[in-house]
DNA sequence: ACGACGGATAATGTATACATTGCTGATCGA
DNA sequence: TCGATCAGCAATGTATACATTATCCGTCGT
């Protein structure tokens, strides 16, 4: 089980280099929401030409994560804090849905894969290390929604969750917050073995609304 | 109330208006599942380089309306039952959801839009024409739906829809299908009007769920 | 002082040219 | 006859050059 390091992928192409990348630095909030992605900059900083950096933003515009304004380029997506809560309200409606799909088939792997992550987000809460939380924990959650096998389902909630990543980049970083995951990792890492729908939903809606009024009190939470 | 018919614009971009050009292909099944977008031969049938080609494709993608192969291209996106199934029910969840939110919020404006669409898809199945068919029926439901004020959940809706969209382009080509539509409209702009939730929800599982069956009936509905 | 016009600048949008990759099919060898 | 190698082709991937558009700011006129 013990997983080998990465392999090193060079990515076949430049405009995927440069999709993980800028991905990666939305999702951070280095490129902050709202702020424009200069795509001569931004190629001249990674090597390439702009074309390939064109196509990542492409890419990343069908996602949502970033608004194309015609002459005038693209901006990392902002959102409101009613839209925010309107991508937890779809969240809480497709999580519940995956977890009653998938839970029955959650493999007694897929358990132990979940214990092992919970022990990740733990020790990474530990040392302060904010990027290997936010991984972690998304590996996760995403253990028990990949139990149900619908791609589709889970690309969805992928991208619910990558929508409201940049605003929680500081809602990690808080000491307080990084505590009170853990143990409620656990619970539903229980709840999960006992195969409670029920349980585990619940305390899944919990967790996600702490998450979500942690939010609501950190931000600059207006329109 | 009278809309002006609507003005003509020419998309800023041709990126945009390649973009349109090819969704509406695909949509239409012209593009059917599977095949590959061959850029070159695309590009000069539109009259514009492979610039503008190659970053619509890159939107589509980023929707998933079309498979990005590295160095292989772009092919229309196949679903298999299994997936169109899984779209279906994804699709009573937030449509569900949309209904909740939005039915006690919907105008009169609103409803007559329904009531207008409503006799626009009639007209339309009568006249064989599927295009505006199709296009009315869309606009029926999403009338419905945006009263729900959400836009991220109405945009997820949407893809949904475009997802299924291209096997149904023979769904409606058969005439005892587009007779039994416009009966299930009215009934469901009745339970609108009436401001009931369960039954505008119930009512729409049943049209959908006969939309899906009479699909699995038709297709070459396998894996 | 205020507003309008206009040119300079800097960004985006597009076309073209070139590089690279993958495939096909023919040729060569055993 | 079978298999492998390699040349040619056809597609995609990328860089560069050019066109177009928006914005900023100074000047001019009133």
């Amino acid at each position: 089980m013990a997983k080998p390091p990465r392999a090193f992928v060079r990515p076949p192409t430049a405009q995927e280099a440069v999709l993980v990348e800028l991905r990666r630095r939305i999702l951070t909030a280095e490129l902050a929401p709202g702020v424009q992605v200069l795509q001569e900059a931004f190629a001249e900083e990674l090597g390439v030409s702009r074309v390939p950096v064109r196509e990542a933003l492409k890419i990343l515009a069908g996602e949502g994560l970033v608004r194309y304004k015609p002459q005038h380029g693209y901006f990392v997506t902002e959102h409101s804090g009613e839209e925010l809560l309107e991508v937890y309200r779809i969240r809480q409606l497709l999580e519940a849905e995956a977890v009653r799909v998938g839970l029955g088939g959650l493999t007694l792997a897929g358990l132990a894969a979940m214990d092992a992550e919970a022990d990740a987000v733990e020790s990474a809460a530990r040392q302060g290390d904010v990027a290997a939380l936010i991984a972690a924990n998304r590996r996760f959650h995403f253990t028990l929604f990949e139990a149900s096998g619908r791609k589709r389902l889970v690309r969805l909630i992928s991208q619910l969750w990558d929508a409201a990543e940049p605003y929680r980049a500081s809602y990690f970083a808080d000491q307080d917050n990084r505590a009170t995951v853990p143990s409620e990792h656990r619970e539903l890492a229980a709840a999960a073995r006992r195969g409670s729908v029920p349980e585990v939903v619940r305390l899944l809606d919990a967790h996600r609304g702490r998450g979500m009024r942690a939010l609501q009190g950190t931000e600059g939470f207006s329109g």
